[in-house]
DNA sequence: CGGGCCTTTGATCCTCGTCAATGACAGTGG
DNA sequence: CCACTGTCATTGACGAGGATCAAAGGCCCG
């Protein structure tokens, strides 16, 4: 398994980080909302780490479906895969700006591997209790709660993504979480502002906690 | 984040496989069913693969519901986590054996952690897939996929969890998993043996599979 | 024989998906 | 400037699927 992982196999070097020798890492790429980085079956030579912005990582059923695995904010890695193709699709949710680390010959990997694959594990499993046990209302808070903790000891922010992407995160459909916020409004729990409703001014953040439980 | 991690910090020297230097593995352990591995808050000093039998990893919300993250059958891993504590409770599906690999001071690990993390990881997402997109009857379909694939080429296993453990695995109650174990065996395709009807025959693979796309 | 555990089945209620329509706003072309 | 179109969010009506409550049957064990 790891011996056909071209990123694992060239990168692999935990115990490294940041600012070692040789550098993999690159410049950074410019995206516009909605672009792609890459493609499910491309082969996958970098992992990439979000410097402003916000990307979608997400997967299409052979019946078209689309599910988002995640969101990564500012700070967050994503493209890290257990084979050589990619599984899943990355796409900018707005503009966006995102480094990549390439696999350079003999280049020393700057980061923890690692790292990045237990937190987007531990992410991943917070998903599954999030989705698994919860009735839609207490998806939707989860998700503000989620946004919201990107924006530490801000009350207002801008979520970005839109309802459908909201929905396709969360297994729920666009009505439902259009639904869910308004009663979010309707329990003074927060506001919505912006031409697309997606600025969120927070106005009862325990409220939303105690949603979440 | 690393630095806490008293298992990445003694173990994660990946690029050393099974076989290595001074092993950290241990002597098997035999666990009874439904006996306790370890709990959450506990100090997290080893992982651990399974030699025979299965696992279940749960976590209790603060309601006290139990919602099962991941089976681990023969040859899976589990208990590598990001940080030096457990989030999460580990026990013996059924009578089981599992070898432990602990820190030992200055011990190589003769594992693979990233691989590790990255297979769970994969785990964690396809079962989101299952989770969200799909109707009970699919759950359970594409868990019934999922034991069969880890009994290859056997027409006829025992899937060892109790109704109760699939409902709280798939994220739905036990009359549910109860009238869809019914409806596959009225559409032919499987049937259930044994007292408490763990046992499954595979009649019709293809349709089993076809249910869960 | 009686009690407990697990599974199954039935009846009812409620949440959410589906279908349909509306409104707000931006962009385009006349 | 205005009509037209497209996108996105919201709301309503309706129906289906699953949760919940209740009960019964099989099997093991005391």
């Amino acid at each position: 398994m790891l011996q056909d992982n071209a990123i694992v196999k060239h990168m692999a070097v935990p115990g490294q980080h940041y600012g070692a020798a040789e550098s993999a890492k690159d410049h950074t790429i410019r995206l516009k909302a909605d672009e792609t980085i890459y493609s499910e079956g491309e082969y996958a030579f970098a992992i990439y780490q979000v410097e402003a912005g916000a990307v979608r990582i997400y997967r299409l059923t052979p019946s078209g479906q689309r599910y988002i695995l995640s969101f990564c904010g500012k700070g967050e890695w994503f493209g890290l895969e257990t084979g050589n193709v990619r599984t899943d699709f990355a796409e900018a949710v707005c503009d966006a700006r995102i480094t990549p680390f390439r696999a350079n010959r003999n280049a020393v990997v700057p980061v923890d591997l690692l790292n990045i694959a237990l937190t987007n594990l531990a992410k991943a499993q917070h998903k599954q209790l999030v989705i698994t046990e919860q009735s839609a209302l207490k998806r939707v808070a989860a998700f503000v709660h989620e946004m919201a903790d990107g924006h530490p000891g801000d009350c207002e922010f801008d979520m970005m993504m839109s309802r459908s992407d909201i929905a396709d995160y969360l297994g729920i459909t666009v009505e439902t979480v259009a639904r869910c916020f308004t009663k979010l409004r309707e329990k003074r729990i927060l506001c919505l502002k912006g031409r697309l409703q997606r600025v969120v001014r927070l106005l009862d953040r325990d409220a939303l906690i105690s949603l979440t439980i």
